[in-house]
RNA sequence: GCGGAAGUAGCUCAGUUGGUAGAGCAUCAGCUUCCCAAGCUGAGGGUCGUGGGUUCGAAUCCCAUUUUCCGCUCCA
């Protein structure tokens, strides 16, 4: 763990040296959680971007893309359930320093005095032997009948407090019950506070109070408050999927592990619409398609694993994770949900507007089941990165630092370099330099020896360098070096612009 | 948010009991012209994270604050 942990502070400092990845407003010390993309950085981003985008959008002839809004009406939050649960009722203990949600604490207490029914039970059980029963016992017996009482009482105090979204009652809540710190064992409580996982601003006039508008905490929505739109237009048939690909806005307590866990992150999503009741074919559909996709990369089965969820969302009735092995160990890469008609019910509900699908071979309407492909860009970015980086001792025992990334997401594509800054040949790798860019993303260089130049393309993960040398002059071939051997092959100067295209195609 | 550790040049770090900020690499200019980093000459770059305090004097001691990393917690 030790090694992985520094292995994940070289790729941080790297991110950093080579302009992947720098820290947010860094001349200002930062500010938490938030980071930039620098030159190469936003290169690998828009590529993995395009890569995912292609695959989906332009590879299924029933999958459509979509830009949302930011910003959208707020009544939207509402119906996707958004402000109810993001909203945590937060409460500290004063003596252990130590931070609860406070209707965790309500739901441990609970637990713990059910914990106290099904000992006695079960010691009940003991003692009557076969002749016990059960439903009989719990009814009858005075001391788990006040143990049941309790718990029916916070309970519902405890759906009164969340609903009303009163804090002082549910201070009082755990007052009354005699909740104490696990830590301290005091009930030394502060004051129950709310912390919105949304981050809000205003729209328009300050003078009025109703106008709060929400920076998304996801891209969802704006597909499912579209969906009818996209349907309706674009003449779409049951199934099809509708993508986005945005920036989304969670105001984490905890926001860490650089850019794995963001404030401002950015989503790329995929809603799927699909017949009632045939969800759960489609979800198990995209779970193995998605799988397909992080495998395409190049990248090693064992770095990934399926993750089911046991605790299902207020949205699902199934949800799987990928997840993929980071220097810090297996975590979320994408979700992939079956959301059901949970999200446009909502929206037909909250906004009195239609979103039924007409289905001409079934006769019928309906509300489509949606099953929801979820995967975090700056968390690929990072799962790449992070694979790609490899330290290397050469065979003539000097080092190398070079980033293995899939040629198709690489952000230099080709290096152009003249073997030495003389004789004509920075002019002719001009030439091939101005030929090369019209395709494709290509770097100049003529400072430095020919290896330095070699490693410094080796460190930002360019798969191929083409160097001019004296022959080029005579017979118009280039050297093609490739970046994970070290091979060299001399080619004729007019098979370049076809030939890296190719290879990126095949290399991966 | 709590606890721990850290913050000195772009990077990695040194800086003694408090006494005028250093190295290597990188960068830039010039020389060299060589197919896999580290040839030569020169130059630029730091109010030592920030703000206070103690002191004749603070990178160094004290307090606060901020950022990052680790653990806990959180992650619909």
């Amino acid at each position: 763990m030790a090694n992985n942990e520094e292995a994940f502070k070289k790729i941080i400092s790297h991110a950093k040296e080579y302009g992947f990845v720098f820290p947010s407003s860094e001349i200002y010390d930062g500010i938490s959680a938030v980071y930039d993309y620098g030159q190469q950085g936003v290169e690998l981003k828009n590529n993995i971007r395009q890569y995912w985008w292609k695959s989906m959008v332009q590879f299924h002839e029933n999958i459509v893309g979509l830009d949302s809004a930011i910003f959208m009406h707020p009544t939207i939050w509402k119906a996707s359930g958004h402000v109810d649960a993001f909203n945590d009722p937060l409460i500290d203990n004063k003596d252990s320093k130590k931070r609860y949600r406070a209707d965790v604490l309500v739901e441990d207490y609970m637990a713990k005095v059910q914990d106290k029914i099904d000992k006695e039970v079960e010691k009940a059980a003991k003692r009557f032997g076969e002749t016990f029963d059960r439903e009989q016992y719990v009814t009858t017996n005075p001391r788990i009948m006040e143990y049941q009482a309790r718990i029916d009482s916070a309970g519902q105090r405890l759906y009164k407090a969340m609903t009303d979204n009163d804090l002082a009652g549910f201070k009082q809540l755990i007052v009354d019950l005699e909740i104490v710190c696990p830590i301290s064992g005091t009930r030394n409580w502060t004051d129950v506070r709310q912390f919105n996982l949304m981050f809000s601003t205003q729209m328009g006039s300050l003078s009025e109070d109703t106008n709060v508008i929400y920076l998304r905490p996801e891209t969802a929505q704006g597909i499912f408050v579209n969906y009818i739109n996209v349907q309706k237009t674009g003449r779409m048939k049951i199934p099809f999927g509708i993508a986005q690909t945005g920036k989304a806005f969670r105001n984490e307590i905890v926001a860490r592990q650089f850019i794995f866990r963001m404030r401002e992150f950015e989503q790329m999503e995929m809603q799927y619409f699909v017949r009632p009741g045939e969800e759960l074919k489609w979800f198990e559909y995209w779970k193995a398609e998605r799988m397909k996709w992080h495998l395409s990369l190049g990248m090693p089965a064992s770095k990934y694993k399926f993750h089911n969820h046991e605790k299902l969302a207020h949205y699902a009735n199934a949800a799987v994770d990928i997840e993929f092995e980071f220097p810090f160990g297996f975590k979320e890469l994408e979700g992939i949900h079956s959301r059901t008609d949970f999200d446009l019910n909502a929206h037909q509900q909250f906004s009195g507007k239609k979103l039924q699908y007409f289905d001409p071979e079934l006769n019928e309407s309906y509300v489509p089941f949606v099953v929801e492909t979820s995967i975090g860009l700056d968390r690929t970015f990072l799962a790449i990165l992070s694979h790609a980086y490899t330290e290397e001792k050469l065979a003539d025992g000097s080092d190398r630092v070079v980033l293995r990334l899939p040629p198709v997401l690489a952000p230099i594509k080709a290096a152009v370099l003249p073997l030495v800054a003389k004789d004509g040949l920075p002019e002719k790798a001009r030439d091939i330099m101005d030929l090369l860019k019209i395709d494709y993303m290509c770097q100049y260089e003529e400072k430095d020896s020919i290896g330095r130049r070699y490693r410094r393309q080796d460190a930002i993960g360019t798969p191929y360098c083409i160097t001019i040398d004296h022959q080029t002059l005579e017979d118009n071939t280039v050297t093609i070096r490739e970046r994970d051997t070290m091979k060299q092959e001399r080619i004729s100067t007019d098979k370049i612009p076809a030939i890296i295209p190719e290879r990126i195609r095949t290399d991966k």
